[in-house]
DNA sequence: TGACAAACCACACAAATGTGTGGTAATATG
DNA sequence: CATATTACCACACATTTGTGTGGTTTGTCA
């Protein structure tokens, strides 16, 4: 099934046209996006939203000006919950969304939307950092990160852990924002740097 | 400035249709608003468009279908921060705005807008309840909660505090979440009942 | 080689949509 | 009373936008 890509380049560039509009507020119309990807017909635009439309990624109704949806699966305006932390190492793939969060502004500011994902957090490991049993911790993707960032990091037992990084004597390890956990000095990898928590009463 | 309402019954309605449009992702038609609220003609509509736009609740793109957008003050997606809690009493008109969150979804689920707001938390008196200085907290506007509720309440000085409403022996008084705080148990008024904290890093 | 799909284009046409002019009627304002 | 303002309607018309048919080219697969 992933032999061959799900979209081809060119479908996902005419996705990430819709995506980018409709985020801007107004769906393209058909000849919107043939100007935008240099099609000359409208046919052409109309092969493309026809491939999406049966890859499930778009949705229409019929002869309304501009009345293209993004089904859930492709909407750009929610990060999806891909998991959650401490109870073992999340799939960065689609099958185990648990739910959206919506993105669309929300203080995050413009972000590429493609490296940002969101993590419910189990655990009272980083109560003092006021991160609470439930909360939805927004992750931005990053391989590095910097002193005293919390990151989600990916330990060797292939869970993953939203911890504070610390650099001792140029050596990084993780430590809780709780005293009744100990200091993680084993192997980690830092998927991510937490950007946001969002707590539901 | 008040005496005359700033908008008119019939405006209103043209423009919360406009809200519900967008919140549903597609603006509207000009015929589409005119079925609506049950205009016959076109001209109508646009007559109170441009009302609308007159009164900075709307913007347009000349010519362009369904290119209707809100501004910033009439956005229904958009939750005012109106003020900092802690910091004396946040006015609850428009005038001390300092700006929106974004509540488009963001696992509030649905919610009438009409009575939510947001204030920015300062100070940490909540601190042992995971709630930071300078963490956004959304505030569902009600006159009363229940016990163990944490609530934005209004003291006798019009101060606004975010606390936990703890009631002993059927009276009920304000408790921090901070060793540091004492109970309070002068009169207060509650204004609303937290349901969501955003922390942004 | 033949069949097929992906990836395009040209156009004609119909439907949807925005623009603009010119009204009427009721009510308030000075 | 004259003049705005609000609150509409009727149409004609211009644009924008979606639909549909019929191509061409390129590459893959059998």
């Amino acid at each position: 099934m992933k032999d061959k890509p799900f979209l081809t380049p060119k479908q996902e560039k005419v996705l990430n046209f819709i995506r980018k509009r409709i985020g801007e507020r107004l769906p393209p119309t058909i000849r919107e996006i043939g100007e935008e990807l240099g099609f000359k017909s409208t046919g052409t635009v109309r092969d493309y939203l026809k491939a999406l439309m049966q890859k499930g990624l778009v949705r229409r109704m019929n002869s309304k000006s501009r009345a293209i949806e993004l089904t859930e699966r492709a909407s750009f305006n929610k990060i999806p919950i891909i998991g959650t932390i401490m109870a073992g190492k999340p799939n960065l793939a689609y099958e185990e969304i648990q739910g959206y969060v919506d993105a669309d502004d929300l203080f995050l500011g413009r972000l590429g939307f493609d490296d940002v994902f969101a993590l419910r957090v189990k655990g009272d490991s980083m109560i003092d950092a006021g991160i609470l049993d439930g909360d939805i911790a927004v992750i931005k993707k990053r391989p590095d990160a910097n002193n005293n960032d919390i990151v989600a990091a990916l330990l060797d037992n292939n869970e993953v852990t939203l911890k504070r990084l610390r650099n001792k004597a140029g050596k990084f390890h993780l430590e809780a924002a709780n005293a009744n956990y100990p200091p993680i000095f084993e192997e980690f990898k830092v998927i991510g740097k937490l950007i946001t928590v969002i707590r539901k009463y």
